[in-house]
DNA sequence: ATCTATGGCAAGCCGA
DNA sequence: TCGGCTTGCCAT
């Protein structure tokens, strides 16, 4: 929680330069030369060597779950078709006997059998039996078309007894696909052997003696809480393969140039493919058309460039050449690379189904050979934007998180693709595909590493981590961990029928309940400050206070004195929660273990780079685990434990305060988990934590020292020197990144010199530089003398809804945008608008079309002023007198 | 087209 | 003119 540093995942990338020669023309295949049914079938062996489960899903011909296996040296994707007779069912709390007499359901076609099966019901704490529903496929179910069981059962038995109340219908809303991992207990990402047609986990050796160590960290804690860690362990300690792929893009030339090409329709060529492999392969496939020019670009020597007179061949070698690789990545592939390949296929050329291996889906598309992953949901998903890349990118386009992340971006240039000369297309294709490979290759296949370490967490296949958001991981693992434990899982309407509402109330209008206490700052420049924080507070809160749907306001009279503080819930002393066990488990493992194997430099090259990956992928779990709670969107959604969370919170740093200031410590300042401390000394550091871990259970670390920090009285918002150089900046308008470069260039030089005081006597001529700074930025302003274009000037701010969603108010940001409108540009939600301040009204302009000397400098010089005010403030100075003083000077 | 939470600041809009 | 509200960006 506490800032950490967040780009502790990024290595260096090596810059990337191309040999750039000549071009090498293989003939064009005809059609005649190619086979009747292109499409390799898959293999279905009855032994396969060890292989990694990536995928599962469900095949309607054949009615069964399907498995894919990426086998690792022959780096080939290998089928599995269940062989148990697993079916999909639901569940259900009338008798057996009950559902027989409903004929719409003993006579729909999908209906198999019923049977009374036992669980455990977490919600009222006893065994119960209910019904389970079996059904020949999973569309009787939750299929949409026709009636399906989840919804008929209810129904025709109100109708056939005219009971008011429904009877109650469980787990119909899981896929069938996760349904089947769960009930046999499948680990996605690990290896697997078949054996004369059997599926049978593989255990490693070389990971297994690591978890030995790993346990023997976990000393004296009991024997559930041990399970876990080493289930956890386990899927974490096995090493990551090679994954082959391959980079797809794909460029349609529109006829009309401004048209966007409609993968519906796919009414335009298919004119350059570009495939760029993690094996560097670069396979270019260019469609021959009238007019076009060579053009004179260079592209890399050892590109296989292949030039079709016919568009139908092009795709024919095209999809020959993708079955090759057993993962495909594209950049949003599913809404439009794929469906475009599929629809032109097959309506514009007569394509079957079994030609093309493509498969369209609702929302995603995949491959019938092997595994798409779509890169824009990976890095479109908030959790791995923040945490993983430390919001290193800020638009989700090829071009920003490549120019980002890569240093790579993409070509430029001015004309339609229609009017693109072959090379200059091919060349630009063949960059985009590049760049689409490198963004999972960077950093030793870094993303590669994080979406299997995710789908292990958890247990979904590959496809879907990369495509889902947090609050499916998270319900997934707890889904799992039900079904391993015969416990049914609830439906989310019983959980809130149960546990109701929050009793707190939120600082914020709107919000549901209480959050963090953040600490009034201490004003001023603060020498020798260390940084204490509770490492992952509210996965630990879960953990010790045994936090979960089922414990809080659980139905035991004997709980009820166990009170949350500042609410009236309780949590129960006599089950332990799954949610505490499971995310309690994952904190303890990254906390004891994986935070020190990051740091360990005398590990070989590839553990070193997976013991990167793992504390990063936990970072992103862990810092959701508390909010999902609080989230709608999460089918464990239980308000009680996120206020509870929140609340412990709130105890647990209150307590820490009041205990360091009993201590003589002053406390400078706080914010959630975090306590600023002046100069204490080491033993009162050592005193403080022991007093956590043994009053509280929590763990308090110093985190690190500042030099100094300068605090204004405003929250969220200082900076700090550490003590071995170097500076954190929080909060401040001067680093925000809507605010102009004019103005974050200045803050720049100021934390620079600020870099330099070492002790508080260097702090007098620091001031003296620092007003120079400042006289020199705010003259430079007046004499109007920041370049040759506004540039430098522009603000660049966000677009967070379609321009018609502004109702309420107009910001300047989209008085700007739609200006840009007026004259012909396209605006889309999440666009990034550069705007400056002019004089004239409506005191905005977009960039592009402003000159230098409409800029409204006045304006200027307050945003200048406001932003150095945060830092002003603590250093006794004063804007006005600093640029007064100026006045003076240039009067005389 | 999809979604982990609340707390806090700056700026600007807009109606009383 | 003032103060509440909207918006975006950030801290944790």
């Amino acid at each position: 929680m506490a800032a950490q540093s967040s780009l502790d995942i990024f290595g260096s990338i090596p810059p990337k330069k191309k040999e750039i020669e000549s071009i090498e023309i293989q003939e064009a295949p005809k059609h005649s030369d190619l086979t009747e049914n292109a499409v390799v079938y898959p293999d279905y062996p009855q032994n396969l060597p060890p292989s990694y489960l990536v995928s599962v899903g469900y095949d309607g011909k054949k009615a069964v779950a399907t498995l894919k296996l990426y086998e690792p040296l022959s780096q080939r994707i290998y089928f599995w078709d269940d062989n148990t007779g697993h079916k999909p069912y639901l569940l259900t709390s009338l008798t057996p006997q009950e559902v027989e007499k409903l004929s719409k359901v003993t006579q729909h076609t999908g209906y198999d059998h019923v049977e009374a099966v036992e669980k455990y019901d977490p919600l009222l704490d006893k065994k119960v039996t209910v019904t389970k529903v079996v059904a020949k496929d999973p569309l009787a179910i939750g299929g949409r078309q026709y009636g399906c069981l989840r919804d008929i059962i209810p129904e025709e038995y109100q109708v056939l007894t005219g009971i008011a109340e429904p009877p109650k219908v469980w787990e119909s809303f899981i896929r069938y696909y996760q349904s089947y991992i769960y009930d046999n207990d499948l680990a996605l990402g690990m290896l697997y052997e078949i054996k004369d047609g059997n599926l049978v986990r593989v255990r490693q050796k070389s990971s297994e003696q690591t978890i030995h160590q790993i346990l023997d960290k976990f000393s004296g804690v009991n024997k559930e809480f041990l399970d876990a860690v080493e289930n956890w362990a386990r899927l974490l300690e096995s090493p990551a393969p090679e994954f082959r792929r391959v980079g797809l893009d794909i460029e349609v030339a529109s006829a009309v140039a401004t048209r966007v090409p409609d993968p519906q329709k796919a009414d335009d060529p298919v004119v350059c493919v570009a495939l760029y492999g993690s094996d560097r392969r670069k396979q270019l496939f260019i469609l021959k058309r009238e007019g076009i020019a060579e053009g004179n670009k260079k592209l890399p020597t050892d590109a296989e460039i292949t030039y079709f007179e016919e568009e139908n061949v092009l795709l024919q070698k095209l999809f020959e050449a993708i079955m090759e690789y057993p993962f495909v990545l594209t950049f949003n592939g599913d809404d439009f690379d794929l469906p475009y390949l599929y629809n032109r296929a097959k309506d514009h050329f007569g394509f079957k189904r079994t030609e093309i291996p493509i498969e369209v889906g609702r929302r995603t598309c995949s491959f019938k050979h092997g595994l798409h992953i779509d890169l824009y949901k990976f890095f479109f998903n908030r959790s791995i934007q923040i945490y993983a890349f430390g919001n290193k990118y800020r638009d989700i386009t090829l071009n920003a998180i490549g120019t980002a992340i890569l240093g790579l971006p993409k070509i430029e240039f001015q004309n339609p693709i229609a009017e693109l000369s072959y090379t200059e297309l091919a060349e630009y294709n063949l960059r985009d595909s590049e760049i689409t490979l490198d963004l999972t290759a960077f950093n030793d296949n870094l993303v590669m590493k994080l979406i299997l370490a995710m789908s292990r967490i958890s247990h979904m296949p590959m496809e879907d981590v990369s495509r889902q958001g947090v609050s499916r991981w998270i319900r997934n693992f707890l889904y799992h961990e039900h079904r391993r434990r015969n416990m049914l899982i609830p439906n989310m309407e019983d959980i809130l029928a149960i546990k109701g509402g929050t009793t707190t109330t939120a600082m914020i209008k709107g919000k549901k309940y209480k959050g963090a206490i953040v600490v009034d700052p201490v004003p001023g420049v603060h020498f020798n400050v260390a940084v204490m924080d509770f490492a992952s507070l509210y996965p630990s809160i879960i953990k010790v206070y045994n936090l979960g749907y089922q414990t809080l306001l659980c139905n035991h009279e004997e709980c009820k004195s166990n009170k949350v503080p500042e609410t009236t819930h309780w949590v129960c002393t006599k089950n332990k929660a799954l949610e505490s066990l499971l995310i309690g488990s994952l904190r303890d493992l990254r906390v004891k273990w994986y935070k020190q194997k990051a740091k360990d430099k005398t590990l070989p090259a590839d553990l070193r780079s997976w013991y990167n990956v793992i504390p990063s992928a936990l970072k992103v779990v862990l810092n959701a685990s508390y909010g999902v709670f609080g989230s709608p969107a999460f089918n464990l959604y239980c308000p009680p434990v996120a206020e509870a969370t929140a609340a412990y919170g709130r105890h647990v740093i209150t307590q820490t305060i009041n205990k360091a200031r009993s201590l003589d410590i002053e406390v400078l300042y706080g914010d959630t988990d975090s306590v600023f401390l002046k100069k204490p000394s080491p033993e009162q550091v050592e005193i403080l934590a022991d007093w956590s871990k043994k009053n509280m259970g929590m763990e308090l670390e110093v985190e690190k020292w500042y030099r100094y920090a300068v605090f204004s009285s405003r929250k969220k918002n200082y900076l700090g020197i550490l003590k071995d150089g170097g500076v954190d900046v929080k909060g401040m308008t001067g680093k925000k990144r809507h605010i102009p470069p004019y103005i974050k260039k200045a803050f720049y030089e100021l934390e620079e010199r600020l870099e330099q005081v070492q002790t508080p006597a260097e702090f007098e001529e620091a001031k003296k530089e620092i007003k120079q700074i400042i006289r020199d930025k705010y003259l430079r302003l007046k004499q109007r003398r920041w370049g040759e274009t506004p540039d430098e000037l522009a603000f660049h701010v966000v677009l967070g809804k379609p321009l018609k969603a502004y109702t309420k108010t107009t910001p300047q940001h989209v008085k700007a945008a739609r200006m840009l409108e007026k004259i012909g540009t396209e605006i889309k939600v999440g666009d990034l608008i550069s705007f400056v301040k002019v004089t004239k009204e409506p005191r905005v302009k977009p960039v592009q079309i402003a000159t230098n000397s409409e800029i409204d400098v006045d304006k200027y010089v307050a945003y200048l002023q406001s932003t150095f005010d945060q830092i002003l403030d603590a250093l006794g100075l004063d804007f006005d007198e600093i640029i007064g003083l100026t006045k003076l000077f240039r009067f005389m």
